[in-house]
DNA sequence: TTTGTCACG
DNA sequence: ACGTACGTGACAAAC
């Protein structure tokens, strides 16, 4: 077995577990949260991954050579608060009783330090890890090394190597300081190139390699881009300096092995510090070590070409089998027979079929259920019988359903273990088969078996289709609104600069607020918690200065540019030519989906400029796109939840609903009312549906809060069902603790209840908003599988694509449009039958702009 | 990591 | 007197 050396970087760890954790002190009133987490993360180390020699490094105050070299570096870092300095020696004492090795050397960091020993370790035979929240370390990762990242504080490790930093960042090890040299650090002080974030200098990199690749590539780029580049190509090879780690500090380790503890003093520490948890377990028997994982079996078996066959023998011989994906090690995790079998991707890609057709008919129990399907490519299929995640979504959608959450609350043994591992992963899949019947039975109780079994869980199989089938997206179309976006920006840049006199980064909020209110003058309208705001609502108000207009202009160009053209052009992928949303079921607290990598629910359609990025979503040759979308769904559940015969009246009489409203509000015949009275209508309706309030009434329209009271008040009383209608939700909520959706979606509301103001009023608006959200999020799921499997059962070519809240986008090949047309318009609107009717508009065209509406009479 | 901003329903 | 419209996700800057 290999040994295995960590190294530790004490600075980076002690200023995180300082700034993360509360300020705890001892009895005598120090302060100890800095010692405490660097300690807890020790013992973790050493029950997660044994270790055979642990070095911690230290930063030594006074002068490095970074300082020679560049006088302004960290010239203004600031300095470490008391509290944390004074924990330092501390920290090294306990480290010594623990015969915890330190490293440190005057006139060297600690980042220099660890890439020496970890080159040593290597030389000498060690699996290195080196344990930092710093990602410069990123650099010193090998085939032999590889980095445990914290996140979250220090709660949380990442395990990076060279895979996992080429897939998850897209990286070599040598490029993470090209990286930093073209994009700057701004928490070390560290300048990049202006314009050049994250994004654009993976970009470069992907296309160049290197720094030098990128300068000796200069003549291909253009633009505000290559400009930057070149001015500041001395300052950018500054810092990529600024930032490599140095291999050759002089210094030699005895790697050797641990050293003894010295117990009865470790023992005395822990108590003078009020570690109270940590001396509890220390003073029993051998606490460092302790197995973590309680009374849970952590074992797995990675099977080889031969051991598949009984993977698939146990799969047959069984009725039930447990599976989960891991994303972050791409493996494919199997339960059965009371055996953890972890499968690599590739094994699994090689006996993909085999395992499909052995899992076909049995009780195929997932964790994540679209991620299985994916994994076996068997999106559209009804395999998954039992989705874990999903289930746990329904019983509270707000609850963060973590296995350690898990486990408490279905009084089974703490997880605990490091989630990076792949003993976490077989014990999470345990805890999962110990837990599933008593979440099926809660199900029940609480009456929500319906919603998760006859709509959640086989939306799965739909999402997991229309993911896997993606969007085409035309990358020309992209790159020509790219560069047409870029030229605008430059001239806007231009306009900006000499309207301010001078240059700063318009995108920085804080630098346009000094141009604008400072330099300028202009009156400061709004604040945040950080400075003036520059908001859009702000800078409208201030548009009779010129430059406040290129402002308003250069922001829109430039979201639009960084949003929806550059990093949408990156995904897409370059097997199908299309991109791949992911559909996240379990994230909202309303029932709604989301969408990400990239969210497709948000792409620009108000303004005609953002428009043109729809012109990119095209359909294949052949076909065409179709678009169904409901009409003012959530007005017409309000009508049909409270009863109110008014509303329902209007929606009935298929007449413009805000101009009805207008004329109920405002008193006036339906053909008086003017364009202004409508929009005004329009904005309390929207208020209705977020839980009104005269304050945001007033913000919403230009009126003072008194005016939004009055209009709220005669709304109520053209409306009394509606008022009484929301009043009741809200007391509902208190009396009951949620409140609920049209198929009995729960979301809890213990804040209804509050001593606070603001809370207490914040979930009153939400005990009136989210039964409307919410029911109109399941309608349109229902819809979704109503239309899936409709299409599927006439046997059409027709896929949906995307889902947009109340909006379905569908592909269909020409000759099938009117026939699917119909379908969906049916499916959509006979989905639910409610005491109104539901409206869908239809529309068809070669591209998500250019659309037209599909007129079911003439075509009949 | 948090903040400000802005894209959508 | 308190302080906000409801629900999301992505990006750049600054911490």
């Amino acid at each position: 077995m290999q040994k295995r050396l960590f190294l530790i970087d004490g600075n980076s760890l002690i200023n995180r577990a300082f700034y993360a954790l509360p300020p705890l002190t001892n009895a005598s009133g120090e302060p100890t949260n800095a010692v405490y987490g660097l300690t807890q993360m020790l013992f973790r180390l050493r029950e997660d991954y044994s270790p055979d020699q642990i070095l911690v490094t230290f930063d030594v105050s006074g002068p490095t050579f970074r300082h020679d070299q560049f006088e302004e570096y960290k010239a203004n870092r600031k300095g470490m608060p008391d509290d944390l300095r004074s924990q330092i020696p501390v920290m090294k004492e306990l480290l010594d009783k623990l015969g915890i090795n330190r490293l440190e050397l005057q006139g060297y960091e600690a980042d220099d330090l660890l890439g020496t020993v970890a080159k040593q370790g290597e030389s000498e035979g060690y699996e290195v890890f080196i344990v930092t929240g710093d990602r410069d370390a990123f650099q010193l990762i090998s085939s032999r090394t590889s980095v445990l990242f914290t996140k979250r504080g220090i709660t949380e490790t990442e395990l990076v190597n060279e895979e996992t930093l080429r897939k998850n960042y897209g990286l070599t090890p040598s490029q993470v300081i090209d990286l930093k040299g073209l994009m700057g650090d701004s928490s070390d002080n560290i300048p990049g190139v202006p314009g050049v974030g994250e994004k654009t200098a993976l970009r470069l990199l992907e296309s160049y390699h290197s720094m030098e690749g990128v300068y000796a590539h200069l003549n291909e780029l253009k633009g505000k881009l290559k400009e930057n580049l070149e001015t500041y190509e001395r300052q950018a090879f500054m810092s990529k300096e600024l930032a490599t780690i140095r291999l050759n500090a002089p210094v030699q380790v005895d790697l050797g092995e641990l050293r003894e503890m010295d117990r009865s003093a470790v023992r005395e520490m822990f108590a003078h510090l009020g570690f109270k948890t940590l001396l509890e377990r220390f003073s029993k028997d051998d606490a460092m070590d302790v197995q973590p994982s309680g009374s849970w079996d952590a074992s797995f078996k990675i099977p080889e070409q031969e051991g598949f066959a009984e993977v698939l023998g146990q799969i047959q011989n069984t009725k039930r089998v447990y599976l989960s994906y891991a994303s972050d090690h791409n493996m494919l995790f199997v339960l059965v027979e009371n055996a953890v079998w972890a499968m690599k991707e590739d094994q699994v890609r090689e006996h993909r079929d085999a395992l499909r057709t052995a899992l076909q008919g049995k009780e195929v129990y997932a964790t994540h259920g679209k991620d299985v399907l994916h994994a076996l490519r068997a999106e559209g299929s009804d395999l998954v019988s039992f989705d874990l995640e999903l289930a746990l979504y329904c019983l509270d959608p707000e609850k963060r359903w973590d296995p350690d959450v898990l486990a408490q609350h279905f009084q089974k043994p703490q997880v605990a273990l490091d989630p990076k591992t792949l003993e976490y992963q077989a014990v999470y899949l345990r805890l999962y088969r110990d837990v599933v019947s008593e979440v099926e039975q809660e199900l029940k109780k609480d009456d929500l078996w319906e919603l998760y079994v006859s709509l959640e869980l086989p939306l799965v199989t739909a999402l997991a289709d229309m993911e896997a089938h993606g969007i085409l997206v035309d990358p020309e179309k992209l790159a020509l609104i790219s560069q047409e976006l870029e030229d605008t920006l430059e001239r806007l840049t231009e306009l900006i600069y000499a309207e301010a006199g001078e240059e700063f980064n318009i995108n920085s909020p804080k630098q346009l607020g000094v141009i604008l209110f400072d330099k300028l003058g202009l009156p400061v309208l709004k604040r945040t918690k950080t400075g003036p705001s520059t908001s859009a609502d702000v800078l409208e108000e201030l548009s009779d200065h010129p430059i406040v207009a290129s402002v308003l202009e250069y922001r829109q160009v430039a979201k639009l540019k960084s949003t929806y053209t550059d990093s949408l052009a990156e995904l897409i992928s370059p097997e199908t030519k299309r991109i791949h949303t992911t559909f996240n079921q379990t994230v909202t607290a309303t029932g709604r989906l989301s969408s990400t990598h990239p969210n497709l629910q948000n792409i620009p359609i108000r303004t005609a400029e953002g428009r043109r990025i729809r012109e990119a979503f095209v359909a294949p040759e052949g076909h065409v796109l179709l678009m169904a979308d409901y009409s003012q769904i959530e007005l017409r559940l309000l009508a049909h939840l409270s009863g109110d015969q008014v509303l329902a009246n209007a929606f009935r009489s298929g007449q413009d609903i805000h101009a009805q409203t207008a004329a109920e509000v405002f008193g006036l015949a339906l053909d008086e009312v003017t364009s202004e009275q409508r929009s005004a209508a329009k904005a309390i309706n929207f208020g209705i549906i977020y839980g009104i309030s005269s304050f945001g009434l007033a913000k919403g329209i230009n009126l003072t809060r008194a005016q939004a009271q009055e209009y709220i008040d005669s709304y109520f009383l053209r409306y009394p069902m509606v008022k009484s209608y929301l009043d009741g939700l809200v007391e509902q909520g208190k009396k009951e603790g949620y409140v609920q959706t049209l198929s009995k979606r729960r979301r809890y509301l213990p804040n209804l209840k509050s001593r606070n103001f603001a809370l207490r009023n914040f979930a009153a608006r939400t005990a009136m908003n989210t039964p409307i959200q919410g029911s109109a999020a399941d309608i349109i799921k229902l819809a979704m599988l109503r239309v899936y499997r409709a299409l599927k059962d006439e046997g059409l070519r027709t896929r949906i694509l995307l889902q947009v809240h109340d909006e379905l986008v569908l592909e269909t090949p020409e000759d099938e449009l009117d026939v699917a047309a119909r379908l969906v318009r049916r499916e959509m609107e006979e989905v639910y039958p409610l005491d109104v009717p539901l409206e869908v508009g239809v529309f068809y065209g070669p591209n998500w702009r250019d659309v037209q509406s599909y007129d079911y009479e003439e075509k009949q």
